[in-house]
DNA sequence: CTGAAAGCGCTTACAG
DNA sequence: CTGAAAGCGCTTACAG
């Protein structure tokens, strides 16, 4: 038989984790003090707290959140169900949340469905289990059923999403006001026959206001022509090839205004390989401010929403809720800009 | 005075909480069983289970991790801190991440740090305390202090960065053959003289595999020309004036290959801006195949990782790690491919 | 200011 | 197959 050294160091490596127990011993007071200078949550006397913290330091000791939050009843763990996270704009409110959640020590469990309710149905009930504080739900739109689901579990719940139902909380644009504003801006800059491409597959309660102010914009504006396009399905292929429907089309319009910039890119990229100019011949504004919208030539004319602001919002909604305080609760706007760029022609 | 009338319903609403002691004394059963039949752990007779189970569905009751962690001692959390979560490579990354752990039963607590060492400190702390089992850390580059302290938290731990360093768990893709490659399809293509941007700002030990791959490349076969630029600074930017400083030396060659997208979108921006033709007049590639490269006209032809399996084949490590197993640790290399686009122009 | 004790909601030997 | 008991690492009345 042989016999190994085995040093202290090696052994802590194995099955460390001093405990608070530890700490008391060490430091020769009841763990209820320790706890105490650990939270700064009661009076604890100088020495003794000098005393305590010394062996803190010398030990290494961190306290372990898992049993503080058996006890306390609080994990600070906020859910945050994502369908899309390689979405910029995804990402630009997640930034807001965590930014916020930080502040007030909170962190995020990230979960992202892809728009499966299947793993939709399964984080909700996970987060349930592992007694997170409130959650977020983003994406442009979730099932019925998930929106019950997320109801019942009674925590705190806020959605960034495109469609608005009753009773959500819920943080965004004024969609209608942008789009009337976008539709009002190309009126301003000499458009007389301005389309408008409605988004079909996502059909929402916003995609409604939005098409309200498109139409409102060219009514107060006196406009004669309004005429109002639909793109099936998948977006940036199918809005492709509408782009190609409506070259046929070409002498109806001077300005195309789109639901979103995934929309107008793939519209702007069926004209421009079809020989049509942007903006030359055709005017095409998006909506969102997409990252690609600005990589994308003629640079994209857009909609721009305060995605970390959002995001920021949002998070400081549900700590409030988390706080118990109800008034907070219900829809929210925040102010949207007009992000004037290439794709759009002064006609005047 | 008045009295109001509370439901049971309202109630629950404040303060319900069902344990498993609830379970227990309902199913007529001690909490010992109902543990045994949520987990499965020990045989459990069919009445019982089946009376269990009842009970279980008529309350609604969800185990708490939070307990069951803290004797379990598994938390199954792994935490992944990254410097910029709006890349596009970093959201494919988590996603490989995610998808992987799922199947484990792991979750993610996503820490976005934005390149800061303290949120990047606080942020490792914080997983300690809250039993994290595992951590990602995924950026360019991280400071040698946070990579001591990862690694002082003893727990599995893999990196997906451009500066690697000894000991350290790691998964990408052959940088040097892959510029090798690059540089060697642009020979290919008739390019004789042939220039390579590198990246100052984020010199690392991958940079350096890269220059190495370049060179080898002009050596191999045999070309005269060969020249390196470095871009000195915030990427877009900073390419964006190299550029301008090209243009001046334009003749001396047909082709660049950068170190990355970023900076050969800026360049490529630069060279559109001021009347040089991509690819007529130069040829450019870049490294990452970020999104923006398919959107950029010409489209970029680039390096692709394929992120999405760099963060699967990761959380399969760190997982193996996990439970136990010191054999998988070191780095692991995954194929990459060329994606040969619009940016390059074939002169042969 | 300090400590002993109870308890948070679970799991898991141990004994039967 | 089942239950009583101990214990995971903490916090927090309670008593002094």
């Amino acid at each position: 038989m042989t016999s190994v050294a085995v040093t202290k160091d090696e052994i802590s490596k194995e099955e460390n984790m001093i405990t608070i127990k530890d700490v008391a011993r060490l430091a020769d007071v009841s763990i209820s003090t320790v706890s105490r200078v650990i939270n700064d949550s009661k009076p604890v006397s100088p020495e003794v707290r000098r005393k305590v913290l010394k062996v803190i330091e010398e030990t290494g000791y961190k306290p372990n959140d898992v049993a503080r939050s058996l006890v306390t009843r609080r994990s600070y763990l906020i859910g945050v169900i994502v369908n899309n996270l390689a979405q910029s704009y995804v990402a630009d409110i997640v930034r807001g949340i965590e930014e916020i959640g930080k502040m007030y020590g909170y962190d995020i469990l990230l979960c992202s469905s892809y728009s499966s309710k299947e793993t939709q149905e399964k984080y909700l009930q996970l987060l349930d289990r592992k007694q997170a504080e409130g959650l977020f739900l983003v994406g442009n739109k979730f099932d019925e059923k998930i929106i019950e689901q997320a109801t019942e579990l009674n925590k705190p719940c806020v959605y960034f999403t495109r469609d608005v139902h009753e009773n959500m909380n819920h943080i965004s644009i004024d969609c209608n006001s942008a789009i009337y504003e976008m539709t009002k801006y190309l009126i301003q800059e000499g458009h007389k026959e301005i389309i408008y491409v409605s988004d079909f597959e996502n059909r929402s309660t916003v995609e409604d206001e939005k098409i309200s102010g498109y139409l409102k914009a060219i009514e107060d504006n006196e406009l004669e022509f309004s005429k109002i396009y639909v793109v099936g399905g998948n977006k940036h292929n199918k809005a492709y090839e509408l782009g190609e429907t409506l070259i046929k089309n070409k002498g109806e319009f001077t300005a195309v205004v789109c639901s979103s910039d995934e929309i107008a890119i793939g519209i702007m990229d069926s004209f421009i390989d079809n020989g049509v100019k942007v903006p030359e011949e055709v005017s095409i504004a998006g909506f969102g401010n997409i990252r690609e919208g600005k990589f994308v030539r003629p640079e994209l004319t857009t909609i721009g929403e305060p995605y970390y602001d959002v995001g920021a919002v949002g998070m400081r909604m549900l700590i409030k809720m988390i706080k118990g305080d109800k008034t907070q609760q219900g829809l929210m706007e925040l102010p949207f800009t007009l992000e004037k760029r290439k794709s759009v022609k002064t006609l005047v």
